[in-house]
DNA sequence: CGGGGGGTTGATCTCCTTCAATCAACGTGG
DNA sequence: CCACGTTGATTGAAGGAGATCAACCCCCCG
């Protein structure tokens, strides 16, 4: 009884621990209802994939807990992470049903899903999911200039320590803390997962995870925590003059 | 007086030849009309900025005709486009003042000008207009998502292969031509703005250039007019399965 | 004629890849 | 409880794609 009335709460928006920054962000309390009689939940295991390219996908979602990434693969096996998913981001594309890249969660992934034609009704008559889905997809287009950046022009240490910058701010943002004190965070990804996301081999971002820990700009507690003792020093590391301004 | 005529001709939004690929492109007569009493051209010479990183930007626009870039700087010097304007492509980010790149005009450059507030209340008053926009800014991020996949992956010569068949692609799609027979375009950027857009130098924009000549691959014109004698080819080298679709 | 911007080509160097060995953590079955 | 395989990570040695440094060309324009 307790378990079921747990499970209850945790599927109501109201409690949703992403309500404030996810694509019904906008909504108001009617706009949420009707939302919530259309959503289903779905999760996955990590590792697993959640689309692959060229699927059909009858769904669009939320994230609302746990990372997964976004990939292109090459024929000859070549592997470029496009887009990592946190907690809030929106998975699928309003208007086209085949999925262009590998989905795969990475950690246990749950999303809060809508069938797409539901949701592309919705989406037609209520403006605030439009305006608000217009605002995360300039975010990511943004997002994807930074990184696009850290492809084309950043040495193999710039590019970790951007990887790392990038995720603790995310971080710190969904849990409201600041970014003057030290940093800890997880960090669920394979070392060659952070070799598809920044371009390089798995022994080169081996190689300069060492090198950071050696000069002290971070320390790793168990398999995938990290520490940042001194986020504005790795900001620096990363080749970034941007202050790294409070939360965005 | 007939000089008077054309260039009235030129300005009436049923003329433009960016009408249906633009932000306005979803607008009936009516809202059209809205938008033609608010709107305001723009020359830039080639090599001109438009804005900087940093600037205010009191206005949006569409791009009619020329060539544009987008690109970060970092301290250092080093340099990466981000984006590459087009005619139809959308500059400007509703919502957003300070301009987040450098905007430089790399052809002579025509731009269909919005003044920020008014184009902000047409976009929340008009869906339409919140529709494209959104739609565009999805293909926008589909864009840079290859553009990922080619920074972090793909060879040098894969990436000068990359660059012309994508502008050989946005080429004919504008123009509404095929892509069976020799393709001749205009390409108008400096090898170093061609190195900005792939994360190259301009010596190995250079080198790879005229292998692509040896090769067969290209023939070039003048200074800067590419034929392309096969498509499929070019695809190829590029190292994209994708059997280059018909027209998106 | 001189100068400057854009382009090409050559020689050398270096950062990252490639190939390979080793290690630690973990689970599994004998 | 221990051999064994597996998966992720670290480290080393060698090689190569592209960067860097530099010379030179072409063409336009003052």
């Amino acid at each position: 009884m307790s378990t079921f009335t747990l499970a209850e709460d945790r599927m109501k928006c109201g409690n949703c621990p992403i309500r404030h920054r996810a694509v019904c962000a906008r909504c108001e309390t009617d706009e949420l209802a009707v939302l919530e009689r259309i959503k289903y939940y779905r999760d996955f295991a990590p590792g697993q994939a959640i689309v692959w390219a060229g699927d059909e996908m009858d769904f669009v979602a939320s994230v609302v807990d746990g990372v997964a990434t976004l990939s292109h693969t090459m024929e000859d096996g070549r592997r470029q992470m496009v887009g990592l998913l946190l907690p809030s981001d929106f998975l699928g594309r309003p208007g086209r049903a085949a999925a262009p890249y590998d989905v795969v969660a990475t950690s246990p992934v749950t999303l809060c899903c809508f069938r797409r034609e539901p949701f592309e009704d919705l989406l037609a008559s209520t403006p605030p999911i439009n305006r608000r889905l217009l605002e995360m997809t300039l975010d990511e287009l943004d997002a994807a200039r930074e990184w696009m950046l850290i492809l084309g022009r950043k040495t193999a240490r710039e590019k970790i320590a951007s990887l790392l910058a990038i995720v603790a701010r995310r971080d710190a943002s969904l849990r409201l803390t600041k970014l003057d004190g030290p940093l800890v965070f997880a960090l669920p990804l394979t070392r060659e997962a952070m070799a598809d996301y920044l371009g390089l081999t798995l022994e080169t971002v081996s190689r300069q995870i060492s090198a950071l820990k050696r000069d002290g700009l971070i320390r790793i507690q168990g398999s995938r925590q990290i520490t940042v003792p001194d986020f504005q020093r790795l900001m620096a590391e990363a080749g970034d003059d941007n202050d790294g301004g409070l939360i965005s």
